[in-house]
DNA sequence: ACAACTAGTCAAGCGCCTTTACCATCCGGC
DNA sequence: GCCGGATGGTAAAGGCGCTTGACTAGTTGT
């Protein structure tokens, strides 16, 4: 009994039970797996997981610096800037000068990038739709409301 | 009020409200890097991501195989012998002869494994009781009830 | 006008995964 | 028995998304 293998198995036994993290990340890879595969079926056969955070992030109107999106989206500048090259090179988006600011570079949504953000959106709510179908309404609202405060709270706990 | 950018633009709104996906994803992220920085900071500088996958999944009293893990973590077993390589080297498992084939082989958590692993799910224990202590009881539960319907639902919906 | 800062790029490399190709062992039908 | 196909595993190469380190070009404050 005073076996130290015996003794970890038993607490790590313990530790197992109700882990919520499991199921949230869990699911959080499975939705995220799934948007990239409808969006292909949808004949976007190009759409990368990267993609579409850049895309979402970007401002739709007037664009946004490299610098920005990489704050945003807590990754470097360097990321950023492979990222959009890819998204550039598949004409969904493109880099014009900053008129405020020579060093700076604007990364603007083209209208196909539009076009795919949109479709990507759409997928977003089907799927969003199709879960709420089968897991129900109470389900789906406390779904939306623990991930959401999980969210802010994580937020919180990181950058204090 | 035909140009097609608008009206792209006027749809991608619409489409942004009320998306369930992105703090899905968002907190998903969060949890599972404060989980690694705090397994860090307790003294294992070395444990990254594809780690407590690893370890968490295999079996902690007879091993398991490659291919067993593979399966089960949705990855080809290339990739499990690359990452149980890693852990060997670490001393946090070992490969032994499987005695019912000879082909095969059992990865066996180590007690030093073991202790990392412990360590890490009470980790995890302790950020969801941190996260649970932030955002209420009624919060909490919620996420917990939610993230494990659509863990079920997408995984119903994938396999489908 | 000049030092300090900032926007962005280039190059190299890492972590985690994949595909392709290959060996070694097991098993069912003849 | 034995042989062909399935299965467990390894090896090599490369892709993707990110990082760090070093650099250029433009901007801002004093």
């Amino acid at each position: 009994m005073s076996d130290p293998r015996q003794q970890l198995l038993q607490r790590s036994r313990e530790l197992t039970a109700e882990l919520v993290g499991d199921p949230l990340i869990r699911s959080a890879r499975m939705f995220y797996a799934e948007v990239v595969t409808r969006l292909r079926a949808r004949g976007y056969p190009d759409v990368r997981l990267a993609h579409t955070d850049l895309l979402a992030y970007l401002d739709r109107e007037h664009g946004t610096r490299a610098t920005d999106l990489a704050e945003r989206l807590e990754v470097t500048k360097q990321a950023v800037g492979q990222q959009v090259a890819e998204l550039e090179r598949l004409g969904w988006c493109e880099r014009v000068p900053d008129p405020t600011d020579g060093r700076a570079r604007l990364v603007r949504i083209t209208e196909d990038g539009l076009r795919v953000l949109v479709e990507g959106l759409e997928v977003f709510a089907e799927l969003e739709a199709d879960l709420r179908a089968r897991i129900g309404d109470e389900a789906f609202v406390a779904l939306r409301l623990g991930t959401s405060r999980a969210l802010e709270a994580l937020e919180e706990m990181t950058d204090a």
